[in-house]
DNA sequence: CTGCAAATGCGACTCATTCTCAATACGGAC
DNA sequence: GTCCGTATTGAGAATGAGTCGCATTTGCAG
């Protein structure tokens, strides 16, 4: 339900393996951060996750992770998602469509752009919420900020075919 | 296993009358914007989410929605839910025990603060996020600020015993 | 008071997510 | 390089929140 923009298959040859290649690094470094063990299954699911830079339904993932791993099966998908998630890796938000995505994103806290229309998971940097607002004795340990629209490409799509061509239909407002 | 603070029994005598009508009318006038037609049970739910001012899970909300209205089903309870929130009056949130939790929110944008502990549902006026950062193209629609953590009592009953007595843990971490 | 569309309750159903368990792969020790 | 204990995996069953269909009831305009 969320589109797939970055061929996930092995990557192709010249710049693209810097890349891949790159991917690959980023996806080994998560996994060992997690001090799991590193299978072919969960690298094939990172990476894809890595690689689509999008929020994708865990079918997706599974889809996109098999290119590699053929034998990985949804269980380990779930239960990677859960490790990376427990490791705040991992961000899940409902689109437009009503499907649930969970993007990868990366160390240390940030805020999130992200496009209701393709799923696109744009991380903001710096923290845009410096001080936490006086709340009345409420001790606030964590927040979250996400803007939520259409990205770049997604608005000069939806802006030439007024029907959007992405099966999530646009109510503007997350889930 | 979300706290329910304020007893939704009939209103005891006294000044908690006027407590309980003013909840009626907000819960009237709730239904009323919606065009919708005011029955017993979504009367019962909406005054039921109001009075607890906190995310509720559907199952609580049918218990609480039952003490006015005995026949209330949990369809009705989804199916109110599920207008409330299309009319945008709804903060639906997962808490720390992992309960998926829905509260009342007034109308209007603003953000909302979040006892991970209680699910107390404090909104916070006026909205914080005056402007969108610059995201390359990225047309913001919405967004969405939430801070969580402990409530001022959660907060002291948390510090008093170090072993919390409500059922949500504390990862600390929004889901 | 009447009539009809809207709303309800019940129970069956869907489907995302989790669990179980035997088989397998990982990776440190040798 | 090989071996072994343990973590991980795949498959399918199980769970459970949320939805749907339909006969019955209720709200409310006239």
């Amino acid at each position: 339900m969320i589109q797939q923009a970055s061929p996930s298959a092995p990557a192709a040859p010249g710049m693209a393996a810097d890349l891949a290649a790159s991917r690959r690094r980023e996806a080994d470094a998560a996994l060992a951060e997690l001090g799991h063990a590193s299978t072919a299954a969960r690298r094939a699911i990172v990476e894809a996750m890595i690689a689509s830079g999008r929020l994708e339904t865990p079918e997706q993932l599974l889809h996109d992770a098999r290119e590699k791993a053929p034998a990985t099966s949804l269980a380990t998908v779930y239960r990677t998602l859960e490790r990376l998630d427990a490791a705040g890796r991992i961000k899940r938000a409902t689109l437009a469509s009503g499907a649930v995505g969970y993007g990868f994103c990366g160390t240390g806290h940030h805020e999130h752009a992200i496009c209701l229309r393709c799923g696109l998971l744009q991380p903001i940097r710096p923290c845009l919420v410096s001080d936490a607002p006086d709340l009345a004795g409420f001790q606030v340990s964590s927040h979250v900020l996400d803007f939520y629209g259409l990205c770049a490409r997604c608005a000069s799509e939806a802006g030439a075919t007024s029907s959007g061509s992405a099966e999530a239909e646009g109510t503007g407002r997350p889930a």
